[in-house]
DNA sequence: GCCATCACG
DNA sequence: ACGTACGTGATGGCA
């Protein structure tokens, strides 16, 4: 059979530029790593990263050996206006996606997309079967190591086959009328790009010995096209009477605010004149954030009205109007999910952002009727993954045993002997102190996040005492931070990795502790949502997936049933990634998302 | 277009 | 060691 490869690119690439440029240049005393024996590490991690419950799908060397296919489609506001395909032997350009069909459907073809996903998402939307597919804007992001930068058809084209491609065509203005041959030629450059792409990007991801990384991204990416194509029911009607309540409580706040404050057009939205209007009030704020105002909360009344208006605003003006209108005519929310969102690989929802819904809000997203909810997260699985990438005594040790880890710290910090109970005050800066010291939060930072949460403000040296004290207790943790710092190599649990030559290391020395942390949970999550692709029953739905969380939608006899397998497939996914840390996993159900 | 702010993890 | 905890998306104000 004839080699081809499909290629597609969408009118809507979106770029947004990152602006941290941090440059911290500092001597990377090249701590122990070289690239050899960063090959060997990586080796080892991939003969250990093994499906527990069933064997992986078609791993990428598979799929490497099958025939390749390539089609490239222009959607043109909301549609695809063309499809082309250009393989070796097969080249294409079709107004027909029929044409195309059994293409699309043959799983001995691969697929070659550029941005998969929504491509895929538009097909299977408009009842065409996509069958063996992968992705170069995938490829690209794990070579580059940035999620969104550089990572365009067109910029790749550019940089790596030093080809320009003419977007420009793509605009919806040029695709008035009858397809041209000018039309026709465009859309195969495309498809010609992306499949040298690929042949180019499938070689660098094996010498890179990143195909561990790239079979992970591919298996889960059908979870993503789910989720763009199921949305998520969302009751308006009970919600807008939630927001009718916090409407009237708003205005009244604001009249109040604005005589108290003798300024009756005071905008309450704008920092700049509520700062100035709180100075000429005589309270000295920096700035108009919440944990800034709360310091003030007490001695002055107009404070707390204020935090309270704000909140109020945030509710109506984010999550009022503007999701009633995201609602599409079934009566669900469908968000832009995106695979590799974050530099970090965690996956990202946009328009609207599902993942970042208030609390407040959950109760209005219903299961369709006989339906019920499955909500499951892991339980503190970034301290798992810390535990199991510092390899620190206590951390270990308190995780294998089942041991409150909040408790413990606080119980250590605070210098309290075994038998003496911890008061939840006590847990709860044992809790700030885990989660912010994890990631090299100062003793400006901490004492800051306690004063947040608490009543009682402490003074900066006790924060600094808290800190030499967490440290004291876990040295591993200490170990692994200075060791981040030098280190030219990071490596996450699953093989994705960062060192001069190949990708930038992470700038600063706070992202170095971070990055192998939370990309290990997001590499973690993603094998798990493999997992359940490959053996879940078809009327178990994915609806939500929130970094430590999934809900599924599942006909109401069946939650017992989905809620174990789903269980299952969250401990064992995550376990292909960290394998001497117990894995914990909390799960609910509901009508409706419970928190 | 950038900043400050705040929703989520 | 950095610059004061990481990663996002969305909003309104402001220049």
């Amino acid at each position: 059979m004839d080699s081809l490869a499909i290629v597609k690119t969408n009118y809507n690439v979106e770029l947004i530029e990152s602006k941290i440029i941090l440059t911290r240049k500092k001597e990377l005393t090249s701590s122990t790593k070289n690239i050899a024996t960063a090959i060997a590490q990586i080796s080892r991690h991939k003969k250990n990263t093994v499906h527990v419950l069933e064997k992986p799908k078609k791993t990428y060397k598979d799929i490497l050996a099958m025939d390749i296919e390539t089609t490239h489609a222009t959607p043109l506001l909301g549609e695809i206006k063309v499809i082309s395909v250009y393989g070796k032997d097969l080249q294409l350009v079709t107004e027909d996606v029929n044409e195309v069909r059994h293409l699309l459907n043959d799983t001995e073809v691969l697929k070659v997309f550029h941005n998969a996903s929504f491509d895929v998402t538009w097909l299977r939307t408009h009842g065409f079967s996509v069958k063996s597919y992968t992705d170069t804007l995938v490829m690209s992001q794990i070579l580059n190591n940035h999620a969104k930068k550089g990572n365009s058809l067109k910029e790749i084209a550019k940089t790596k086959l030093g080809v320009d491609l003419n977007k420009a065509y793509q605009h919806a203005d040029n695709w008035v009328g009858e397809l041209t041959e000018e039309h026709k030629k465009y859309a195969l450059m495309d498809a010609k790009a992306t499949y040298e792409v690929f042949l180019k990007f499938s070689k660098a991801i094996s010498e890179k010995h990143l195909d561990i990384v790239l079979d992970r991204e591919i298996n889960a990416m059908d979870a993503i096209i789910e989720l763009n194509m199921n949305g998520i029911q969302f009751d308006y009607t009970g919600w807008e009477s939630e927001l009718k309540d916090m409407e009237v409580e708003s205005t009244q706040l604001l009249e109040t605010l604005r005589s108290t404050l003798s300024l009756p057009t005071l905008n309450l939205q704008s920092p700049i004149q509520v700062k100035a209007a709180l100075h000429e009030f005589g309270i000295p704020v920096e700035g108009t954030a919440d944990e800034v105002l709360a310091k003030f909360e007490d001695q002055f009344a107009v404070i707390k009205e204020l935090r309270r208006y704000k909140k109020l605003r945030k509710q109506l003006n984010s999550y009022g109007e503007k999701l009633k209108n995201a609602i599409d005519s079934d009566g669900r929310l469908r968000g832009n999910w995106k695979l590799c969102g974050t530099d970090t690989f965690r996956m990202t929802c946009k328009e609207p952002n599902l993942q970042g819904m208030p609390g407040i809000s959950k109760p209005y997203f219903k299961a369709r009727d006989g339906h019920t909810f499955i909500v499951a997260d892991y339980s503190t699985i970034e301290l798992r993954i810390l535990a199991e990438i510092t390899q620190d005594k206590e951390l270990v040790q308190a995780f294998q045993s089942g041991e409150d880890l909040h408790n413990k710290t606080a119980a250590f910090v605070f210098g309290k002997g075994s038998s003496e109970p911890i008061s939840s005050t006590e847990r709860k800066v044992g809790k700030i102190i885990n989660f912010g010291l994890v990631y090299g939060m100062t003793k400006w930072g901490l004492q800051k996040k306690i004063n947040a949460a608490l009543d009682h403000p402490i003074e900066l040296y006790e924060a600094e005492a808290f800190r030499s004290r967490y440290f004291e207790l876990y040295q591993g943790v200490l170990a692994y931070q200075d060791e981040m710092i030098r280190s030219d190599f990071i490596l996450t649990l699953g093989g994705r990795y960062w060192t001069e030559g190949h990708c930038m290391l992470p700038k600063g020395a706070i992202a170095r502790f971070n990055y192998p942390i939370q990309s290990s949970c997001a590499e973690g999550l993603k094998e798990s949502l493999t997992l359940f692709l490959q053996d879940r029953k078809q009327t178990w739905q994915l609806a939500a997936v929130v970094h430590d969380e999934i809900v599924l939608e599942v006909p109401d006899s069946e939650v017992k049933e989905a809620s174990q397998f789903l269980k299952d497939c969250m401990i064992g996914g995550m376990g292909c990634i960290v394998k001497q840390i117990p894995i914990e996993v909390d799960i609910n159900h509901a009508k409706y998302w419970v928190k």
